[in-house]
DNA sequence: TTGACATGCAACCAATTGGTTGCATAAGGT
DNA sequence: ACCTTATGCAACCAATTGGTTGCATGTCAA
């Protein structure tokens, strides 16, 4: 699955969200926030894998997943160019991207 | 539309990047290198206007599109807290975005 | 060994997506 | 006026999405 789309689904992006500030968890500990079904919560888990976002690994009966953040960087990098747009604080951003020569 | 939603598709990134690079354009020029329908770019950009990326206006029979890259700033700073897993170049991003305090 | 718990697998469903085609209409050029 | 061009509108379609439920299975603890 493409980064983009996975990055597209509310429920996911809060999975995200979760892994990273909590560290590794269960889909049972995932689900716990969420107001759907585990199998939902398994499904976009499973897209996420897909994605190569997240990773799973088994600790006896349950299923624990680790974010990987480097495929955002896909996502960095292309939203890149368009960030001089944008106001003061993310202007700099570019600067220190590489893109030395003056702001329009 | 969600700005992420607006960006899951890959035609979609195309046209952001065609107003991007080309400036403002119509429908048909922005559907010549595509191999889709005319209504299947119309129906793109009508999502794309939804998402508050492109704006349209009409010059006589044509209706011109521009790019409004502000919204792709929320996404930045979606993005912005895993950052700092990255390579060196994206982590001094973080660095610049306010996060000033050392890296792990 | 028995039961509770975490998960997997599969079928099913409604809504959305991404695409098409056909026809209508307004604007411009000759 | 006439023809071409750019677009709009609407119906339609197959595939995908995001969700559900029911049942099976492996693991752990008592």
């Amino acid at each position: 699955m493409d980064i983009f789309t996975a990055l597209s689904d509310p429920v996911r992006r809060q999975l995200i969200e979760a892994l990273w500030q909590r560290g590794p968890l269960s889909i049972k500990q995932l689900g716990e926030g969420l107001q759907i079904s585990r199998q939902a919560v398994t499904k976009h888990l499973d897209m996420l894998i897909k994605a190569k976002l997240v990773s799973a690994r088994y600790a006896g009966k349950e299923r624990i997943h680790e974010l990987n953040p480097r495929p955002l960087e896909k996502v960095a990098l292309w939203l890149q160019p368009f960030a001089k747009q944008w106001d003061d604080r993310l202007s700099r951003l570019n600067v220190y991207l590489g893109e030395q020569h003056e702001q329009d």
